[in-house]
DNA sequence: TTTTAGATCTGAAACGATTCAGACTGTCTT
DNA sequence: AAGACAGTCTGAATCGTTTCAGATCTAAAA
């Protein structure tokens, strides 16, 4: 009776901890735990028996213990906003992480924001710690999140540059050189008359894609219209609605740069609402990572920009940053193929 | 010196825990903790006290803390397999899920598979118990995974049904309904050599697809074609060449029901380059979730299907079922609307 | 022979929350 | 006046990991 009250030191049931190899090699806990991450002060015999069973039993060490004890959550949280995304970019980013991370010891978690306080995810995860590192998409020149993070010491990666004089690492596509390479592509097609829709005013590479546009349209001697009234993020309705406007005008444009692929195919429908015809009245330059537009409007002409590289890069700067590197150093700016 | 070295009950660093409200209150740990939780042995005013202490200094219980000594983990984990995906589903189903999630302690991971080993994040969830429940995608009629989480007692939901004899909550679009019902509207449009392109075989919504195309011929008396050689997950350019051969033929299928949109895009461009014209010479009857395809060919029939709800719908179920209802109870199958 | 140093290993405390088994108070019964 | 009882509250143990401060032992140095 007595004896069975004595807790004796019975084989541990349930997944396997320190405390079972512990059991089974007969080796304190804390020599395991040293052991498995190879400290100095193991034996090296001690050292690959440990290592043995562990791998032979399956072991993995409990993610909240783990946490509790050293505030490591080894998630890395990527906040997007939600919304309409037709050319795939979450997918293809979202994935572009998961395959960085895999075979890591990081989980991927997604959180999405309203627009209406971007702020709300990245201070949950500043306030309750909640992740080791953060990705961050759709950056502004001057980005309270950016900001946040910097003071907290969390580390992260932006898709998308700040202008903040705050080094952080970030991946971006070059917007400005892709804007002046459609420029030239469209002059190069005899267009004169261009115009521009771009990103919603507010965001980073919004002011690239402007400053890409005028840059080409300078070179060449040119002027042209970026479209104010619409952008990227308008609805496909409205905008193929404002395009057939504006290609009833008297002088239409007869070249169009445009920042997303789905946004492009309501312009052409815009366009062609009017009576003008992709190719013979009018072309037009998009960015695309789907092979959607080869299947329904071939003429357009697009620029490859790869989301799931984005998200790629991102993740691994963010696992870089945490590994001890120099955030500094870590920045990437993908120049668009000609096309 | 003795003095410096007894720790006093000093006012608690960091963010705060139910130490530190301990503290304020004067009160014991667990009576905070109990106080919280609306325990039936802590006096009313007490509870007051520490709720308006608790939400005056932003307490938030640590994740860590809960888990390890609950197990709870407060994670939905969704499963999903990699891969182009021109239709939103991807963006859509995981916003409808964190849309369900939003406002619950619940946070969501994203865990991405390969068709190579299905069961592999599977198994990882269970052995790790790295989530309180799971949502999955793509259900086969004999789907391993779903018999694996029931044996675990892991709670789980499926975007589509399974055909074991097996009891789980799902949410499903009745692509069975959808079919036949665009069979009606191609014959409707007069069209009698009806082909099918379909979900990839296997899964099981490409068997009700399948039942749905033959029951709507059947009731018309007339004969169709399933096509075998492609489905909606083979590459797009390969669609259009296998339907460009198909719209060669000296019969070519005048009408074709094809369960998605970006490949019923690819369906179109194959016709059109073998001369053929989408509401001429044939009619086209999709799924679609975005407004997309009115841009582009609006002439093709779309009946819509909601992937943000099939996300919120699972996403409901499992935190229901975690909630203690029954799972034989959850469970719904969304009718199409009729075109 | 006694020290000293190095090489290995271990116990205990800590992270934050939960929960069981009491402890204390005061009121009511008998 | 003694016991019972309800109403409140608390201490301690626990989950799995890490880490600090020793403990133990052997072999070399004095």
């Amino acid at each position: 009776m007595i004896a069975a009250m004595i807790p004796a030191d019975l084989p541990p049931k349930g997944p396997p901890t320190l405390k079972t190899i512990a059991f089974m090699t007969g080796l304190g806990i804390s020599t395991v735990s040293r052991a498995l991450k190879d400290g100095p002060e193991i034996g090296a015999d001690t050292k690959a028996r440990v290592k043995l069973i562990a791998r032979e039993i399956g072991y993995r060490p409990n993610r909240a213990g783990v946490r509790l004890k050293t505030g490591k959550t080894n998630v890395i949280t990527v906040v997007l906003n939600a919304g309409e995304d037709g050319s795939g970019f979450f997918s293809n980013f979202v994935y572009g992480i998961s395959d960085a991370l895999s075979g890591t010891s990081y989980h991927l978690v997604v959180t999405p924001y309203s627009l209406s306080d971007p702020m709300a995810p990245v201070r949950y995860i500043v306030e309750t710690g909640s992740a080791d590192g953060v990705i961050l998409s759709r950056t502004q020149p001057d980005d309270p999140r950016v900001r946040y993070l910097l003071e907290n010491g969390v580390a992260f990666a932006t898709h998308g540059r700040t202008e903040m004089g705050l080094v952080h690492p970030y991946f971006d596509f070059d917007n400005e050189a892709f804007a002046a390479i459609a420029v030239k592509n469209l002059v190069a097609k005899t267009r004169r008359r261009l115009a521009l829709l771009g990103p919603p005013a507010g965001l980073t590479y919004a002011k690239h894609t402007h400053l890409g546009f005028e840059r080409g349209l300078r070179e060449l001697g040119l002027t042209g219209v970026p479209l104010t009234s619409i952008d990227v993020d308008t609805p496909l309705r409205e905008v193929r609605e404002a395009c057939r406007q504006l290609a009833s005008n008297a002088l239409p444009p007869d070249g169009v740069v445009c920042s997303a692929l789905r946004t492009s195919f309501a312009v052409t429908a815009g366009f062609e609402a009017a009576g003008l015809r992709i190719g013979r009245d009018f072309d037009l330059v998009t960015k695309h990572s789907t092979e959607l537009k080869e299947m329904l409007r071939p003429e357009i002409i697009a620029i490859p920009e790869d989301f799931h590289q984005a998200g790629h890069g991102t993740a691994v700067m963010v696992m870089d940053w945490l590994a001890g590197a120099d955030p500094a150093a870590l920045g990437r700016l993908v120049k668009p193929a000609e096309a």
